[in-house]
DNA sequence: CTGGGGACGGGGCCC
DNA sequence: TGGGCCCCGTCCCCA
């Protein structure tokens, strides 16, 4: 039997003792051991429903595990009923004792005697379902539990005969068939509301999770909108299979994501808010299907946490971020009873303060604060780095650490933010949300749009300052600065030790700035070098005479100011002229190199003019060292 | 070598 | 407080 609480008030309870009223939920046996368990019950509304946690092959029996302290106090809950029902309400205590006082004593009796007559394979325990409290909505849709009823039934079509106890196949979870549910054999006759001589009754079989368990306060935190959650320590932390039939429709949206580091602790997870696991990502982000490899992890042991999820939290940590590499780990099988005992570590790690965290950024904690204009900001204590929010802190502490606590289970590659990790799973499921109104290709990121359509528009932010050559990405021109700073310069000014790859430019270069005015020749000594390293000045023989420097300087000029405004121009022309000075400046011995740049300054004119060339450059063109 | 695309990392900011 | 979304930037691969 089981209770059905809704807002902390027992609703009604589910009997399964007339076996001609029960369905076959009543037959399924508790499972020995946690790894035998395929089967959890849980409630939703006000119904009992059992669901699988593991694939359940054809003729397998159906196992519901329960722990020994459960059955325990299950049994020792029978005292207990007895006195509430001598302290019941006294408008309902003939009933009690009329009615359900057989009911009390099932347990014992039946589990001993009765059920060993039907059944001849049984257990020592024997009990039909848990007992959950979970305030459940009423109108909680059917559709948000056990979608994986639907998968199921694709991949297997079993018997569903009734009379084949215990060996149950999958199709009858289907939940949108109201006869599958627990709540079937009782409560469509015998429901509480209908009958009066069951309201209130007074039993309180509440398991593992009653209320002295503390716990069952927590629940309303969940949204209204948020599906029933299992029955946590009754789950067993199993492998990809399990997650891919667990109730999916509140799993994480990508099947292969598993934590695999190490071994789970939600309770560093969770934090406070009880949240077990991260948000849904929007449903248009869904896969359609994914390839569902067998955990590498291998079975139980190495996926299971060492620390239980706290009650109510989800069958499925596949998107829970990977452990903090600090905690401290105790496995199940330390335990004398893994799922007990993982229910009580939960306890004692939600309430008391979380593991200790270690490594960098972890030290100083509280974090340092600043005020920068008039706004708090959260300072970084590993590169002094501020922020804004202190969220965004901590998620910046994790590039110091080095954890990155959410890991794709399909390639294992880790990451240190959820939306990281639902990005890189586009790769695996091929979908690419982002489409480019031009040419209708797809792309999996903003930025790999916003690249592309700069194809269209035909921006090249990026330019190389030596040859003015432009690129659409910033790769391609550091790739190009190589070519710029691979080649041998072989002519290096013995003033500024500025090399260059022909004689003429060294020429220019030491007769326009080296010995000029350093503060406003500074951008004719770059013009210099990016026409060193233009294809105009590659054209040239290094015993180019005068004006055919000019030529070609004139030429890199015009090329490089394509497309350029009016006062780009005419500033080019002024710069031309400088340069052309140079060029054709007497030669200057190099000991005259040693004099005071001052003695040699070229006109002031041009030297101005040249600023403005520089203050005229277009400010979406990215430059080197911009 | 250039150009294009894919993948990923980090951070800001809203809710 | 943390998730979600967005943006920018970077690197790698390949034609």
């Amino acid at each position: 039997m089981a209770e059905i609480y809704s807002g902390g008030q027992l609703q009604n309870f589910i009997d399964g003792y007339d076996v001609h009223r029960s369905n076959w939920m009543r037959y399924v046996n508790p499972a020995r051991s946690l790894a035998e368990q395929n089967l959890v019950a849980c409630q939703n509304g006000r119904d009992i429903y059992f669901y699988t946690i593991r694939p359940v092959e054809p003729k397998q029996e159906l196992l519901v595990w329960y722990s020994q302290e459960f059955a325990q106090r299950l049994c020792s809950q029978q005292d207990d009923i007895k006195q509430k029902y001598m302290s019941a309400d006294e408008d309902h205590e003939p009933e009690y004792t009329k009615q359900h006082l057989p009911q009390q004593t099932w347990f014992k009796e039946r589990t001993k005697e009765e059920v060993k007559e039907e059944r001849d394979d049984e257990g020592d325990e024997k009990i039909d379902v848990e007992m959950l409290e979970r305030d459940t909505p009423p109108d909680t849709p059917d559709d948000q539990i056990m979608d994986f009823s639907k998968k199921v039934e694709k991949e297997e079509k079993s018997d569903r005969d009734p009379e084949d106890r215990g060996v149950i196949p999958s199709p009858q979870f289907e939940h949108r068939e109201p006869s599958l549910g627990l709540n079937h054999p009782y409560v469509s006759e015998h429901h509480p509301a209908l009958q009066s001589g069951h309201r209130n009754v007074p039993l309180h079989l509440h398991g593992l999770y009653g209320h002295r368990e503390g716990l069952v306060s927590s629940y309303p935190l969940y949204p209204q909108s948020r599906p029933l959650q299992p029955t946590y320590p009754l789950i067993p932390p199993y492998g990809p299979h399990y997650s891919r039939l667990l109730l999916p429709s509140y799993s994480p949206p990508f099947p292969g994501m598993l934590p695999s580091r190490g071994s789970l602790r939600y309770s560093n997870y969770l934090g406070t808010d009880g949240i077990p696991y991260p948000p849904i990502g929007p449903p248009n982000l869904l896969p359609v299907s994914l390839p569902y490899p067998p955990s590498p992890q291998g079975g139980l042991k190495e996926l299971t946490p060492n620390v239980s999820p706290p009650r109510g939290a989800p069958a499925t940590p596949e998107l829970s971020p990977l452990p903090k590499p600090s905690g401290q780990h105790q496995s199940p099988e330390q335990s004398p009873s893994g799922c007990e005992e993982a229910m009580n570590l939960t306890l004692a790690t939600t309430k008391s303060n979380p593991a200790p965290r270690n490594g960098p950024g972890h030290k100083s904690l509280p974090y340092p604060l600043k005020k920068q204009n008039g706004k708090i900001k959260y300072e970084c204590n590993i590169c002094a780095k501020t922020f804004g929010q202190l969220s965004n802190l901590k998620v910046h502490l994790r590039v110091h650490s080095g954890e990155r606590p959410f890991q794709c289970n399909l390639c294992k590659k880790s990451f240190t933010q959820l939306a990281h990790l639902q990005k890189h799973h586009l790769v695996h499921t091929g979908e690419k949300p982002h489409e480019c109104q031009v040419c209708h290709k797809r792309f999996s990121s903003t930025s790999n749009l916003k690249t592309h359509l700069r194809l269209h528009s035909g921006e090249k932010p990026y330019q190389c300052k030596l040859c003015s050559t432009k690129f659409t990405q910033y790769i391609h021109l550091k790739l190009h600065r190589r070519l710029h700073s691979s080649r041998d310069r072989p002519y290096r000014c013995q003033l500024c030790a500025q090399a260059f790859f022909h004689r003429f430019s060294l020429r220019i270069h030491q007769r326009s700035c080296c010995l000029a005015n350093a503060p406003v020749s500074v951008h004719i000594k770059e013009m210099v070098e990016r026409f060193d390293a233009s294809q105009e000045a590659d054209t040239l023989t290094e015993t180019a005479s005068a004006p055919q420097v000019e030529e070609a300087v004139e030429r890199w000029l015009a090329r490089t100011l394509e497309g350029e405004g009016k006062e780009d121009q005419r500033e080019a022309n002024i710069l031309l002229k400088a340069l052309t000075m140079a060029i054709n400046a007497p030669a200057l011995p190099l000991a005259q190199s040693a004099v005071p740049a001052s003695h040699h300054s070229p006109p002031l004119a041009y030297q101005e003019r040249a600023s403005v060339v520089h203050l005229h450059k277009r400010p979406t063109v990215k430059t080197e060292g911009q």
